[in-house]
Parts: C-alpha cells; sequence; structure tokens
DNA sequence: TATTGTTATACTCTATAACTATA
DNA sequence: TATAGTTATAGAGTATAACAATA
C-alpha cells in the first residue's frame, strides 16, 4: 500500500464532495513552484527567527553581519549591491547594527563620500554564536532530508526563472 | 570536462583573493537553504508580477479569485483560513477584489454575522485568461527542470521544516 | 460567551526621488 | 556630470486589539 499523493483529494472518506467548510481549499490551487516556495519561506523564517531570537536577528541582519565579516572595510554601496538592496534601504539596517554596536562606520581614507564598514569586537562572539544557532536552525528544517536530498534541493532552486537571475 | 561548481570561488581567473568590490561577497553566506528560497522567491515572484501585470493580480489575489471560484459561497474566515491570513488582513484584499467588481460579498441565509464570497460573471473569463498567464509564467520558471525534476522539487519543498507545518 | 466582519493601528521590508557632499 | 550616503515618503503585506452585531 502507497501512499497515494502529497495532496488531499477534494472528497472525504466516503467519497463526498469536500464541503466549503474543509480547509483544503487550497489544495484547489495549481501545483505551482512559486505558491510551494513561499509556503517554504513562510516556515522557515519563521523558524529562523524564533532560533535567533536570543541574538534579535533577521535573516537580513545575520546576512549582512556575515558578509561584512568576510569583507572588512566593505563599503555601503557594495554591501547594498551584495545583499541585493538599494543603498536607501541599507541606511537604516546599518543604524540599527550600528546603534546595538555591531558595526562600525569609518571615513573611507580614499574617498571622502564613502564609510567603510566594520565589524566591532563585541560582534565577533556575537556573530560566531548566531552562526551555531543558524547551523542548528538548518539542521531543523532539513531534518527529513538526506544530505543528498538537500543539495539537490539547492541545485533546483538555483535552477528556478533563468531568464531573472542576474 | 564538467562544470566546476554552481558558486564561484573568491579567487579570480589569476587565483588572486577577490578583492572586496567584487560582488562574491555572498557566496560567503553559509549554503543555507533560506537564502537559496529567498532568491528563488524573489525571481518568481517578480515574473508572476511581470506575467499577470496586465490583469492587475498579485499572487496573493489571484489565490484568492481560484480560492474562491473553487468554492463559492465561501464565508470570509474560511477564506482566510485557506489561504493563512489573518481574517483582518482578508478585508482590504476583498475590499479591493469587490471594487474591481470581480468579487461579491452576499449576506449568508443562515447566518447574518456572515459574508458569502461568490466570483462575479466578470471575474470568470478574467480568471480563465489569468490562469493561462499563470501556465505561462510556470513554464518560464521551470524552463530548466524536466517533469521528473520539478515534481522533486515540490517534494523536497514540502518536505522542509516538518515541525512548522500545520 | 464565542464568532464574524470590521476598524484603527502598527510593524517590516522594500523602493523611488531628491538632497548634500564629494569626486 | 556622476557617485556615495542620506532623507522623506510611500506602498505592499502582514499582524494585534478592540468593537458592534449576531449566534
Amino acid at each position: 500500500m502507497t501512499r497515494i499523493s502529497r495532496r488531499r483529494s477534494p472528497t472525504d472518506a466516503n467519497g463526498n464532495p469536500a464541503p466549503p467548510e474543509a480547509d483544503t481549499s487550497l489544495g484547489m490551487l495549481p501545483d505551482l513552484i512559486g505558491y510551494h516556495v513561499r509556503l517554504a519561506q513562510i516556515a522557515i523564517f519563521a523558524d529562523f527567527d524564533e532560533a535567533l531570537a536570543r541574538w534579535q536577528l533577521s535573516p537580513g541582519l545575520f546576512a549582512l553581519l556575515v558578509i561584512i565579516e568576510a569583507n572588512p572595510g566593505l563599503r555601503q554601496s557594495q554591501l547594498a549591491r551584495a545583499a541585493h538592496l538599494d543603498r536607501s534601504t541599507l541606511v537604516p539596517a546599518l543604524d540599527k547594527l550600528e546603534a546595538r554596536g555591531l558595526v562600525e562606520r569609518r571615513a573611507a581614507p580614499d574617498d571622502r563620500r564613502s564609510n567603510g564598514l566594520w565589524l566591532t569586537d563585541e560582534a565577533r562572539p556575537l556573530l560566531a554564536a548566531a552562526r551555531s544557532a543558524v547551523d542548528a536552525h538548518e539542521r531543523a528544517i532539513a531534518a527529513e532530508l538526506s544530505a543528498e536530498e538537500r543539495s539537490r534541493l539547492l541545485d533546483l532552486l538555483d535552477r528556478l526563472a533563468p531568464h531573472r537571475r542576474r
């Protein structure tokens, strides 16, 4: 006996059509990749937020810290490009990180329009701890996947919407 | 000769470390599923928006129309549950659809607190056309995937964050 | 008491346009 | 002229809390 389908059928156990009351309605949505991606994203981000709550780091802020750590002295516009954000979007995010003493803007020596971005000494151990939490989060969300399935998933995701990836 | 890797290495063609100027910085992010899901989501939604621009339908509004079509007379709170939205979130969305003449709220005969939701005659052909556009969009984003890879992807996505799926 | 739809409100994430100070 | 950072502003999309009508 094999499991019939991921999707519940719109009929109940007696073969009667499900009443509108049933929550199977979304099963009526065509099996769109975007829809499954969105549901996965919601679940993953909720888990990330809970896992990183101790450090008050959203996926976005965590990413900024990781990029700055890997590229000390990075300019704001470079960071914006790397994080796929408008440079105006980055400003309040950096304000937040700077207010929390995790990032420093230092005037660039060669170009007085630019700021170099640096992790503070306070940020380094925090980021290390956050990384551990992210690792645990990653294990939790991929708990049902083998290592092979996991890398297969990453590959398939990367091949979506090829005409859109810059 | 096989393609070496999806990810660019942080060294340039001469083997020198990439300067911070390079946009490879995000390659420094651990290979997180959530990150790949987010990038896929951004690309997919952008494509959806462009494909459905003629009908001014976001993924969310399209989903609402599809669910209502499949469940004529559905109550607002049922729709909210089906679409994973708070019922207060649904109100302005339905206002928009009603103002555009696509959906009608009709007083429910049996419960005077409730509204039944119905597609208008105007909505039906529009939704049919939108469905075609969505089909084309789906083919475009999955252009690089075989039918088998596509259903493999849906399966893998559905198995993420098992402890979070209600 | 509980539920339905609604309102008021707020928060997150994101962008565009325009400003300033440099280059 | 063009670029870097900033500000003001706006628009999705989402939620919580409280209310009136009804069950």
